[in-house]
DNA sequence: TTGATTTCCGGGCGAAGCATTCGGATATTC
DNA sequence: GAATATCCGAATGCTTCGCCCGGAAATCAA
């Protein structure tokens, strides 16, 4: 159980257009040379985020990328969902292991699991917007420039 | 972000055998086979499941599976790292995006958001133990016997 | 003692998914 | 019209997943 690079790389993507808001729209290789990523795979990451609403883009030259909405706005689930199509995936809706037994009214003591498991994950991505990671960037970076290990 | 069928198998095959504790071991087989589950694989998943401990197996004729422990005291956390490994996996130490940006002390905003995942997923998931699924089952059970649909 | 049963265990294998690249079409600016 | 970008599907190589196979060792019953 783990998140794949659409979802990492989706997170760094956004947090550095956040961090360019209310400048020039930010082009996607510039994006990728900044944050060290491949620039190709950024690109079809930017076009996710933009079908699913939360980047705007500009074609063309002095064209590029923008956050849609104020950071604040824009929860981590946003662009884990926007980047890799949902969260957490349940199996018994998605792999179910077998009809009958995933059938959504058969007795499964297992389901209720997923379900629970599902619903807290996706409550504290929920809680968590660009904005306060932008915020907790900024905290961190003085700590590490005064000397201070972060924590984790 | 999903659990695979080692987790999944895992807590079906674990939780069979916590519905025959006290009777003689289950052989891999006989599970497979009242669970519908591929053979050679749960002989596998049973083998990682003894390997960490949370059953105990007896060779030869009249041999079997048995679940080490009373099923209270088997958290639902215990099975799936046993089976998968892990609960949670953070990028951050198993498939770091860079060496810098993931060092345990550089200023990243996002390692924050995947402690936490894994903090709450563990918790959740330690807070079920086969007891409790065991319970629930026989709740759901009584439920459908009677023709109320459970909910989820 | 022999045969049946069963765990033990590594390796293999096809299919799917992941991470990435490629090629080219379309739009915009200078 | 050249340069810069987004747009978009498809192709690629790699890893992991889900599962099977073959055989060795242990145990029990006849």
């Amino acid at each position: 159980m783990r998140v794949t690079t659409w979802a990492e790389y989706g997170l760094i993507v956004s947090l550095h257009l956040a961090r360019h808001q209310g400048e020039v729209p930010v082009p996607a290789r510039d994006v990728a040379s900044a944050e060290g990523l491949p620039g190709d795979y950024v690109e079809q990451i930017l076009l996710k985020l933009r079908r699913a609403g939360l980047v705007t883009s500009i074609r063309g030259a002095k064209g590029g990328y923008r956050l849609a909405r104020p950071a604040e706005t824009v929860s981590v689930r946003d662009v884990i969902e926007a980047a890799e199509n949902h969260t957490f995936e349940v199996n018994c809706d998605a792999h179910p292991v077998s009809a009958e037994r995933c059938h959504p009214n058969s007795a499964c003591a297992i389901r209720p699991v997923w379900r629970a498991l599902q619903q807290q994950i996706d409550a504290l991505l929920d809680g968590i917007s660009l904005g306060d990671l932008l915020a907790e960037e900024s905290a961190v970076e003085e700590l590490v420039s005064i000397g201070v290990a972060p924590r984790s």
